[in-house]
DNA sequence: GGTTTTGGTCAGCGTCATTGACACATTTTT
DNA sequence: AAAAATGTGTCAATGACGCTGACCAAAACC
């Protein structure tokens, strides 16, 4: 780029306009060049953790959003995800049955399976968030803290409306905790053997 | 979250230490959400476009990279994409059967085969620039210029060293034209039929 | 009692990435 | 000139992660 960021250019004035234009261009080609690298090299560190634990990204989520919301149901998560049922069938089948996730029934709507993590799904999660915390916190530390309310507002702006609502509501009830013990479990995982229900 | 943004927490000075630790990891639990939701949506126009089309983000990025350096070589693309030369050679090979890349032999070192659009690659490539450049203004203009700094150096900060060199390239020339005629093409494609040699 | 909602599952498909091995032309080195 | 290294293409197999369509069961709603 040959200015370095929003001020007029420094260039000529004449043929101002289509240099504004070429400016306004690439910029955005830069925008589109920082989300490809950035976001690439967010991912990196939690990807390599997961790689050993032969889990991959959609686990990954799938730990996130159930750790951000304990008791989430099924038809939330899929909402959030904006995956099909099979598709995180898929993944969170897995994640169950190597006890990383536990369902419990709902309280007021029996069909609900209400998903929560182990201590063990915790750990993992802790971990993941761990290796990530540390990367976004050297990008904080050397933007500072005014280009980090600017990098919130943009990236913001680049969600749905969708998104921002259920950002909205994953913001408001931080931690809703899960039933204290996850009384009506359900069979799978390597817990108990089928209860004799 | 209970507070709006970046200030001290408003709740009691009481176990600040604490509440200050929760802040962080609230704040960066929200990063990792903004990232997740924002990238999504900002990739989901142009994947709109492209699957009518029967391609894929790869061939996106492809398309995008060869864009932004006419006559870049197969190797350096592999390089900045960071895949597989089997990967690339999958959405390559369609896209210049297709008549959206052009190859043509190096001039210095014959072995190469330099990348570029035809006009019918360029012609994609803005289409699927023109989508994602509108949403990416939207959040622009909603964030504002301070915010837009912001966002770019923490996107910078999020990218691994090897890619702030590889973006940095990829601003010094920004379009370094490819052979006017492109001379020595090679094969493939719907072009003429094999030059006589 | 009938309908809708919530969730699970089977079967098959497509995209995008991987590894390993090999082939070929060309350039560089010895 | 022979050998080694480089740049690229390609075959085969594999895995992760999405999709659609179909069908089933339990619970809730009316």
């Amino acid at each position: 780029m040959p200015d370095t960021a929003d001020g007029p250019p420094t260039a000529a004035p004449v043929g101002a306009g289509r240099n504004l234009l070429f400016l306004r261009e690439e910029e955005l080609r830069l925008a589109q060049d920082l989300l490809f690298f950035g976001y690439r090299d967010f991912t990196a560190g939690a990807d390599q953790i997961l790689a050993e634990l032969d889990l991959g990204r959609a686990h990954h989520r799938v730990l996130h959003f159930v750790g951000r919301r304990p008791g989430i149901t099924v038809g939330d998560l899929l909402g959030i995800l904006g995956i099909t049922k099979q598709s995180l069938g898929r993944v969170l089948t897995p994640l169950i049955e190597q006890g990383y996730v536990l369902q419990s029934t709902g309280r007021n709507d029996r069909r609900q399976r209400l998903l929560s993590l182990t201590p063990k799904g915790e750990a993992l999660e802790r971990r993941l968030f761990e290796r990530q915390r540390e990367w976004v916190m050297r990008a904080y530390r050397e933007a500072g803290p005014v280009a980090v309310e600017g990098f919130r507002r943009v990236m913001r702006g680049l969600m749905g409306a969708e998104a921002r609502g259920q950002l909205e509501r994953l913001e408001q009830r931080p931690r809703p905790l899960p039933p204290e013990r996850p009384s009506p479990q359900i069979g799978r995982g390597p817990g108990e053997p089928p209860s004799p229900a």
